[in-house]
DNA sequence: ATTATATACGACAATATTTATCGGATATAA
DNA sequence: TTATATCCGATAAATATTGTCGTATATAAT
């Protein structure tokens, strides 16, 4: 309950990984899945969907890999959440209303109130908080 | 990701329900699952672990039920979370070393500030707040 | 041109977690 | 004695997450 995704996690990790190096130097997926021991693959689609997010740029070829494109600083973790892992929510019930409970549910307004909190909070963050 | 669990939201539906009635009042497990819409077995285990935990009181036989015990104001969501559902976390890694990054991991640390503003919120609300 | 190395990506498989069900026991009011 | 309720371990089903495979495409180096 209330965890993050390993592909969250792993982005992460990719993301801090290039803001180490000169912004111009590539990262290639081998390179990092071998240096924190994150499956090839998973890290692999994990990297392709941060380009389509044109957060990371790919390079291809050989002595390719991926750098840096968005500025970390602005993006906020609510934001980086939803453009990797979809709608954010403590209860599906704020952006999809396939709920048993929906009609007669005591506790949605309040849930919502707690849910927005949480939201604010993320929001106050960046992803250049957790890479830095 | 980040989403609490339907235990957690069945155990809160049913103590606002209580909460709704006067104190000496009793409610039985078919009384709320009919009412909500959730199921009798799962609800039934989850009213007999918060009796456990010594949030409502069970009231055996014909008639029975359960009524609330403790005072709700005084348990904040941190601590009625983990008395449901276990330790809480953004990642296992807070609690449980059981992870395969763990040694060369660039994330740990801010992922651990993050996680203490996220427990610094629920730390800031009580279970009166979600049933009220 | 050919080769080696890298990303791109859909389909699929395994695992873990969450959610739900079943069977039978105990307690108690009527 | 009976009916209704909680109690509780074992297990099953459903869902979500995590990981794998196969193949295509791009490009630098030779």
């Amino acid at each position: 309950m209330l965890k993050l995704t390993r592909k969250v996690e792993y982005a992460l990790i990719a993301l801090r990984h290039m803001q180490d190096k000169a912004p111009e130097l590539v990262s290639s997926t081998k390179e990092i899945a071998t240096q924190y021991n994150i499956p090839l693959e998973i890290l692999a689609k994990t990297l392709q969907h941060l380009a389509k997010e044109n957060i990371i740029e790919p390079i291809n070829g050989p002595r390719g890999g991926y750098r840096l494109k968005a500025q970390l600083g602005n993006i906020n973790l609510v934001e980086f959440f939803e453009r990797v892992e979809g709608p954010l929510g403590l209860s599906d019930c704020f952006y999809d209303s396939n709920c048993l409970q929906i009609d007669y549910c005591n506790i949605r307004t309040p849930i919502q109130r707690i849910n927005a909190n949480m939201i604010n909070m993320f929001r106050g963050m960046t992803v250049q908080d957790v890479t830095s």
